[in-house]
Formats: structure tokens, C-alpha cells, sequence
DNA sequence: TAGGGTATCGAAACCGGTTTCGCCCGCCGA
DNA sequence: TCGGCGGGCGAAACCGGTTTCGATACCCTA
């Protein structure tokens, strides 16, 4: 059946009144068939499905979101450039929540702020918002009392937070129950060699995961009969782990094990340990975050806390599916995060 | 002037017949207003564009896109998620392609591949362009004879290639004009210190970036006076440069120097010569590419080609939006492949 | 004063689907 | 035989913009 033949230059697309039109019926009936809708005679959809195949057409997604929903779901990271390369959290991210959307059709709009504000940040979500351009977001890298909270449901738009927020929200989330988990084991891993001053090189202190391992960390702390002898606050760039080292190296009471909020961080600790004419682990013993891929590699190989950063991105978008009324299969359970030990934590 | 109030519940959203009743206008003119189209007078404009702004309105993206453009790109990457999150170099790219659509109010479709091969690429490719959810693409990680380049060509796509195509291609390309830069700049730094052994671990052949740089490579060998002892080909994961690493340390004439195509790699192919019971670089140099952010901070402190990637992204972005008939101010000139040099290379 | 040109504006068609609602017809039971 | 019921289908409204094209009004010149 040629249907479309060779498609000579300038021909108009085919729309869903060519196929009505070839099967001998409404856009109605199309429209039906193709969207597994009840009210139409099984041969007459097989009959539409068949020619709509042959001819190669598929609706379009502009039109289809006019009228409906637009199948589409948004995501704002609003970090630098520079953090967002040296991270791999947001790409592995990405990957798990892409894994489900193209499983069910659905495309991820990407925002890379532009870092200029939580003022340009609101307007941000405002158009995609108002503009109807997504049908949902994820809200990742939520802060404590992140201003998103309310701007989504101001804005009516469903959304479903990435790892546990800090304070109860009324809004989805899903992550590890215990988002401090991995610390504590870290912890009892340094103590039980003998490590009993230890330090804490954490990110921006807004950040929910920093408040939630803080804490974990403290109490671990206590419960081992450790000491804490600093916690230092960075923006979480390596530049700013080294200079924290330098500084918890050079204080009265130096610590015997540094835990840090990423591995970037752990390995530029590493080199200012180094640089102080200390060694890795027998002097200081490190403990990084987050298993980058190039941690095992590392000189020492890198004592870590893992977590699974796909897997989240998997529920996420599952969650957020489920939220704009998609079924989909329940992901594989969710695993806390766990300690990789290698061996820069003796 | 109370426009919208307190917005009630089920409230239904503003649009531009709101606009265009409050205005005492016609919708038509209402939207030459906001386009600022002509044929309309200053007033006018002025009143439409005020009222418009009181009420909070926004142009509904879906009925724009019904009726004219989609103000949307779309980059598909066909990469392993572990790849993806191991290797910064997407992240950068994607936040150089953001940097310049943000400005000019697009947005950006990510499709994260599922490696399912060149079928389903195509599929995606399909989709993106026969749905409309896109203006255009964005050719990342091409190969040589690369299928897409045919595919956007006949899907009528306009498309933008991200680095220099290995055979002419009837597209347009961003990207260093020597694609291989830095590579003899290494080599050359190598043969200066004595180095004449030289071996290359290389990603997937098929890549055009490869092909490249091999060119590069051998030519700047053969111009030194030094010798090829090896040339390993690998996926580009860390793991097989390890084992890349030691096959060509196994080998009766073993290299003095050892570059890499990228800076995972050569993490692991340090962890393999010194597990050979040989130093970095005292016998065996060590080159990488791409300059991570955390290269720096390795022990030791990597010898890397870097290229900046960022601007690449703001450089094909511009192109892509050019070709969509955007007016966009010219990116800053683009740097070629340039050679950082640490310590791992002496 | 008549005629021609120009600037401003609006009615309506259009983009390509989805959805509502009513019609028609065949089948069934009374 | 007749009335009721329900499945299958289509006409038309609708989503919210853009664009075309004709109407009107105004100004200037001959």
C-alpha cells in the first residue's frame, strides 16, 4: 500500500485528518484507536493502528499537549558549571530518572541555572509553570525551608522532592528513610582503629543532606565515646576542601580522621595532608562521600560512603509518574547508603 | 487594579482572551504586542504589555508551539549512565548549551540513550522530530559515518555538530579546527624529557575524536623521532585502561610514556604501573585528557590535554539557534586543545 | 474636494489533536 | 411488533495561541 510515497520537498506532515481520511473514518476514531480508548470496534482499530503504522504517522506532541498533557516533566539545577562537572551526583541522577521517562514516553526538560538568585530561580519555575511547558518537576538539592516548597503548590504544579527535605513538607519525596546512613558506620569504622579525634568538611550548611549527616555524625560520635575536634563549612568545591584541611591540620588539637561531604573534597584533603608532611591513612585517615567512579583509583584508593544516586532517580521519576496519574512498576527497593571501605581509612 | 485576586481554587488560567478583553482589544493584537511585531501602535503596545504583566500572564508554551515554534532543542546522549557520570565532560557540555539557551528562552530536551543501538537511537531521533517536540538537535559524541548525520537530513531536523565531523559532512559543526590539538603539544613534551616509548589508550575507534587524535598522535611521533610501542583501544572506562594499562606493560618493549584518552583512564593505568612496582613518572610517564576537576588533585598531579568544553557548548548552542533564525551575539573565539602540565609526565 | 496612501486594528482561519454528546442501528425481551 | 438499551461512531466544540487579510480611519496632496 503506498500510502506516503517519496515524500517530494515541501510536503505538509501528516496529520491525524490524512489517516481519518485513508481509514474512511473521524479524527475521533483515531484519535481512539490510537490512544486504546473504549467506544470503538476492535477491527476498526486494528484497521486505524494498521494504516496509521503503514503511513507513518505519529501524533503531534505540540497538539496532543494543547489539548491535553504534555508529557513532559522539568528539572532546575541550580548549581555552577564547574560543581555540576566535578559532581557526578546530578548525572547519575539524570540517568536514573531518564531511565524511567523514556520507558513511558516521557522527556525531561533540563534547566542549568544560572545561579543568579533564588529570585530568578522562582521565575524560573513560574514559566515552567505557566507556560504550561511540563506537566511536573523534581525538586533536587533541597535546602532546609527551601523556598520551592511553596512556590510549587502556588503554582499547582506536582512535584516531587529528591532525598528526604529537612522538615516535614506536604509534598512527595523519596530517598533513603535515613538520608545521615553511611555516617554512622564511617564513623564506628574510625573508631575502632583507634581513631577517636575526629572532623567533619561538610557543604553549605542550608543543604538538607548536610543538617541530616551532621547530625548522624554527632551522635555516632558521642555513642563511640569519640571527640569531635572541628567542623568545617564549605561550598563543597574542592578548592574549598583543601583550604578546610590546611586549617583543621594547623589547629591545637588536630584531628586523627577527616569525613568529608564528597569525594572531590576527600581527595584535595588528601593532597593537603600530604602537603603538611602527613601521610594517608597511617597520620590521618579519610573518609569520603559518595563513591565517585575515579575514587578506587585514587592513591590510597578511597575509603567512601556509597549511595545509590541512580536508584533515586529511578523512584523519583517514578513517583512523579504515578503522581500525574501513570501506573508504573514499583522500583526495586531502596538501599541506605553503605560504606565502601577501601583504604585511606587504615 | 485587582486583575486576578486571591486565584480560587479551579480557578482557570489566564489567556490571551482574558488579556485581550481587559485590554478592549482584539486577541491578534494582544499578541503583536507581546511578539513586538509591527502593526500596532505605541500606546497601545504599551497598555497591552502593562495590563499583561499586572494580570501575571504568560503565553501558554503549548499553543505557541501549536502554531509556531517549539523554542525547544533536543540532545540525545548514548552513553552507559556510568560513563556518563564518570566523565564530566556531558555535564560541562550540557551546562555551555544551557548557558545560551536560557538567554534566549529555550529550553533543552534530554534524552539519557539506553544504548540500545543505532535502531533505537534512530527511533528517538524519530520521535523527537516527527512529534515536534523539538526545533532541532544537537549531534554530541559523533562517529565516523555516523548514521544521524543521514537520519536529521531526511527527518528535514536541523541539527548542529558538536565537534568536527571526521569526513565532511553537509552539516554544521562547532569545535576546535584541529581536533587533535594538545596531542602532539604532549608529545612533544614527552620527547624533551627523554621519553621515546611512546603507547596510546584510545576510546572506541569508531568515534571521530579517536580517529583524530591518532592522526595527531602518530604524526607528532614520527616529526619527534620517537616510536609507537602501542596503541590499546578500549570503551573509554577506567577499567579497561587498568587492564589496557598492564597488557602494554607486559609487552617485551614497554613504553616510557603512556597517554590516554581520557583522565579516568589514566587514574587507573597509574594504579596498574605502580601496581607493576614502577613510579609515575620516574618510569612511566603519563598523559591524560579532558583536565577533571579533581586531575589536579591526584597523586600525582596529572599531566592532561584539556579543552574547554563549556564553550563548546555555548558555541554549538549559538550555531543551532542561528540556524533556527534567532539572533544570537557571537560566543567568545574557541581555544583549541591545549596541554596542562603537572607532574605525571616529569 | 476628491483620491490615494499608510498606519492601526480585528474577524476568522489555522495549527493538530482530545473530548463531549447525540445519533443511528442492531439486538433483545415483552 | 414494538420499545428500550447499549455499542459504535462522528460532528463540532475546544485547547490558546499566530497569521492573514480586509476594513476603517486618518493624513496628505493635487
Amino acid at each position: 500500500m503506498e500510502v506516503d510515497g517519496q515524500r517530494p520537498v515541501g510536503r505538509k506532515r501528516v496529520t491525524i485528518s490524512d489517516i481519518a481520511l485513508l481509514a474512511g473514518c473521524s479524527k475521533a476514531t483515531v484519535s481512539k484507536a490510537v490512544n486504546h480508548q473504549p467506544g470503538i470496534s476492535a477491527e476498526a482499530r486494528a484497521r486505524i493502528l494498521r494504516i496509521a503504522e503503514l503511513s507513518g504517522w505519529r501524533p503531534s506532541a505540540r497538539a496532543v499537549a494543547l489539548a491535553g498533557k504534555s508529557r513532559t516533566v522539568g528539572l532546575v539545577l541550580d548549581r555552577s558549571p564547574d560543581l555540576l562537572a566535578a559532581d557526578p551526583y546530578h548525572a547519575e541522577l539524570v540517568s536514573g530518572i531518564e531511565s524511567v521517562l523514556a520507558r513511558h514516553g516521557y522527556w525531561l526538560l533540563l534547566r542549568i541555572g544560572t545561579h543568579a538568585g533564588a529570585e530568578q530561580e522562582a521565575a524560573t519555575y513560574r514559566e515552567l509553570a505557566q507556560s504550561g511547558r511540563v506537566d511536573g518537576v523534581l525538586l533536587a538539592e533541597t535546602s532546609v525551608d527551601d523556598h520551592r516548597f511553596s512556590l510549587v503548590r502556588e503554582l499547582g504544579l506536582p512535584a516531587v522532592v529528591v532525598s528526604r527535605p529537612w522538615s516535614p513538607v506536604d509534598l512527595p519525596w523519596e530517598g533513603p528513610q535515613h538520608p545521615g546512613a553511611g555516617m554512622d558506620e564511617a564513623v564506628r569504622h574510625l573508631v575502632e582503629r583507634g581513631r577517636d579525634r575526629i572532623a567533619y568538611v561538610c557543604g553549605p550548611p542550608s543543604r538538607s543532606y548536610v543538617v541530616y549527616r551532621t547530625r548522624t555524625l554527632l551522635q555516632a560520635v558521642a555513642d563511640a565515646g569519640a571527640s569531635m575536634v572541628g567542623i568545617r563549612q564549605t561550598d563543597a568545591s574542592a578548592e574549598q576542601g583543601h583550604a578546610a584541611t590546611r586549617a583543621l591540620l594547623e589547629q591545637p588539637r588536630p584531628p586523627a580522621a577527616i569525613l568529608y561531604d564528597n569525594d572531590q573534597m576527600a581527595f584535595a584533603g588528601c593532597r593537603a595532608i600530604q602537603a603538611a608532611g602527613l601521610r594517608v591513612p597511617e597520620d590521618v585517615a579519610v573518609v569520603g562521600h559518595d563513591d565517585l567512579s575515579v575514587s578506587r583509583w585514587f592513591s590510597p584508593p578511597l575509603t567512601t560512603v556509597a549511595q545509590d544516586v541512580f536508584g533515586l532517580g529511578v523512584r523519583c521519576a517514578t513517583r512523579l509518574l504515578r503522581l500525574l496519574g501513570e501506573t508504573v512498576e514499583e522500583p526495586a527497593p531502596f538501599a541506605d547508603p553503605v560504606l565502601v571501605v577501601r583504604d585511606s581509612a587504615g
